[in-house]
RNA sequence: GCGCCUGUAGCUCAGUGGAUAGAGCAUCAGCCUCCGGAGCUGAGGGCCACAGGUUCAAAUCCUGUCAGGCGCACCA
């Protein structure tokens, strides 16, 4: 239909010399049909789906990998929270969106290095300063308050309390000189602990943590600047020295150091995004939280103010997340500190069922998280409907082996037993997993394997429950085991009865296999475990 | 006012320019004698926000309008 204008001619007539050519194919296909007005529909010989079965056999967990990304280095940066508190649930969606990423680009052949930018100098990380002090002077009996915009939380008494005691047992004097400065350190090293723990809770491993203040220290910044001054992309106004982002579109142009000689955030970024572009990667993809979006337009100026194009530098973006507890609004105070913490969330729900989650929607729409849905263990819970796919598949397989049921690989196996149309749906599933795999990969959208699983489970579950895997115990047997089984009753009442001949076993034993090899493949790249029981 | 994101079933959301737009929840009606019912089967429910345009073909691309969210600092 595409060729018809540039062929001069009806589609129809382009579909059936097209339909012509692939006759001569019938190995492959089993039938070609051309259908107005110029569809072509294929079907492809039942035989060539079983090879899709031997495959994954033989690939193991690495079925469903690609090569498309070999050899291009990619950066990814996330969470990248300031260590100022404990990591909230929109963190949290940011590390699982992050963690799935990771893995899904390692497994397209791409070179990743998972990195932590720790916002480490600047005002926030004065102010928690300052609020430690302020708590600090608290416990020792005088009168300092929080400062107004300060950090009120629970935990910064905590860490107060924790430089006191830890000065007292060393005997150190308790308001030295530089009290602000050792308030500063203190906390530093405490939250960065308590960040790691929480980004431990995902089971999330960073290769290179790199440090904003570092890039003051070592006067990156001002080579950063000094690169832009040289290629005339910064100029003097107002006392105070701007970006010239608006020569590659940007609303206006941006202080990069102010009037009183301090620099802006932005000048640090500048910095940390002129390191990152030098360390020679291919590509930088940063996830921010979507009240950034404004700043994305500026940091794109700044990667093509050193001579890239834009594209070398992608920003996700992750919306909002929404927490309920059935259905009700649970409402969070920033100022009182009294927000969720991710750690709190997780205890309650575990991270298996919190990962899953953040990853059932689109990172850029937002997300309403019911913690009472995601602790239920039912069909409404998307994680352990996936995760019971897995579990059954494994208690399957348990009783054959106590039945002393082979577990046969493909080669050993008349695979054309497998007849049923759910058991071909079962497999079509499956082949639709690499190109799922790489079209997800490509667009940067790890929930697509979220549906894609869910869909698997569901025609597994079908599958199930129409057919049997396992031959009918037999009277024998049951006499060993000391089974009753009740009369049957009519047999079109209820579940189907099957029996199943020791060949038929075999390839739905195999069939299984790959269908258990597939989900905990899936699972693996959203970092959520696969379950032999639940 | 400007910019970005989002408007798809009652709700929450998938949907790669192609055929009759899908899933889960909710509602209604069914299904357990043995391999896990944490499951399965079916029904109802849609001017794909609206209006134009491009195209043989639009939920999808373009323009405009309306609605919601977010952002528009010499904060980070």
């Amino acid at each position: 239909m595409n060729l018809s204008a540039s062929e001069h001619r009806a589609p129809r007539e382009i579909a059936e010399i097209i339909a012509g050519r692939l006759r001569s194919h019938p190995d492959i296909l089993e039938k070609i049909e051309v259908v107005p007005p110029g569809f072509i529909n294929l079907t492809i010989k039942r035989e060539l789906w079983f090879k899709v079965l031997s495959q994954i056999e033989g690939e193991g967990e690495r079925y469903g990998s690609a090569t498309f990304g070999q050899g291009k280095l990619v950066l990814l940066e996330y969470v990248s929270a300031n260590p100022t508190g404990p990591l909230h649930m929109g963190h949290g969606r940011g590390a699982a969106l992050g963690g799935a990423l990771v893995n899904l680009l390692r497994c397209t052949g791409h070179d990743v290095t998972a990195e932590y930018y720790i916002n480490d100098a600047g005002r926030q990380m004065k102010l928690l300063a300052d609020s430690v002090e302020a708590r600090y002077r608290q416990l020792l009996g005088q009168a300092a308050p929080v400062p107004e915009d300060g950090y009120q939380g629970a935990y910064v008494e905590e860490i107060a309390r924790e430089l006191l005691e830890s000065r007292r047992a060393s005997g150190q004097e308790l308001f030295p000189a530089n009290l602000n400065e050792a308030c500063r350190a203190w906390a530093y090293v405490k939250m960065l602990e308590a960040i790691k723990a929480d980004l431990a809770l995902f089971n999330l491993h960073f290769d290179t943590w790199s440090s904003e203040a570092l890039l003051f220290e070592t006067k990156a910044v001002e080579q950063a600047l000094a690169i832009l001054k040289f290629r005339d992309y910064l100029f003097e106004q107002e006392g105070a020295q701007w970006f010239r982002s608006t020569a590659f579109g940007d609303d206006k142009d941006r202080v990069v150091r102010k009037q009183d000689g301090e620099f802006t955030y932005l000048a640090s970024d500048i910095a940390y995004h002129h390191d990152k572009l030098s360390r020679g990667y291919d590509r930088l993809i940063n996830i921010w939280g979507a009240d950034h979006h404004g700043y994305i337009p500026r940091m794109q100026a700044v990667v093509q103010a050193f001579g890239y194009t834009k594209d070398r530098l992608t920003v996700l973006l992750v919306q909002i997340v929404n927490l309920l507890r059935g259905g009700a609004r649970v409402t969070m105070s920033k100022r009182a500190g009294e927000l969720i913490t991710l750690r709190e969330v997780v205890e309650e729900v575990g991270a298996d069922a919190a990962k899953f989650i953040f990853l059932t929607r689109r990172s850029d729409s937002q997300l309403d998280f019911d913690l009472e849905l995601a602790k239920q263990k039912s069909a409404d819970n998307p994680v352990y409907y996936v995760q019971y796919a897995h579990a059954r598949i494994a208690s399957v397989f348990r009783v054959a082996s106590e039945r002393g049921i082979p577990i046969p690989s493909t080669t050993e196996v008349h695979l054309p037993y497998l007849v049923s149309p759910e058991e071909l749906n079962l497999i079509k599933g499956l082949a639709e997993y690499p190109p799922m795999l790489e079209a997800s990969a490509r667009a940067l959208e790890p929930h697509r394997i979220t549906y894609y699983l869910q869909d698997l489970a569901a025609r597994l579950h079908t599958f199930y429950y129409k057919h049997r895997v396992l031959p009918p115990v037999l009277d024998a047997e049951l006499e060993d085991r000391e089974i009753q089984i009740p009369v049957a009753v009519e047999p079109d009442q209820g579940r189907k009865r099957e029996d199943v001949s020791a060949g038929v076993t075999a390839a739905r034993l195999c069939l299984l296999g790959c269908v258990q090899t597939v989900i905990r493949n899936g699972l693996a790249i959203l970092g959520v475990s696969a379950p032999e029981r639940m």
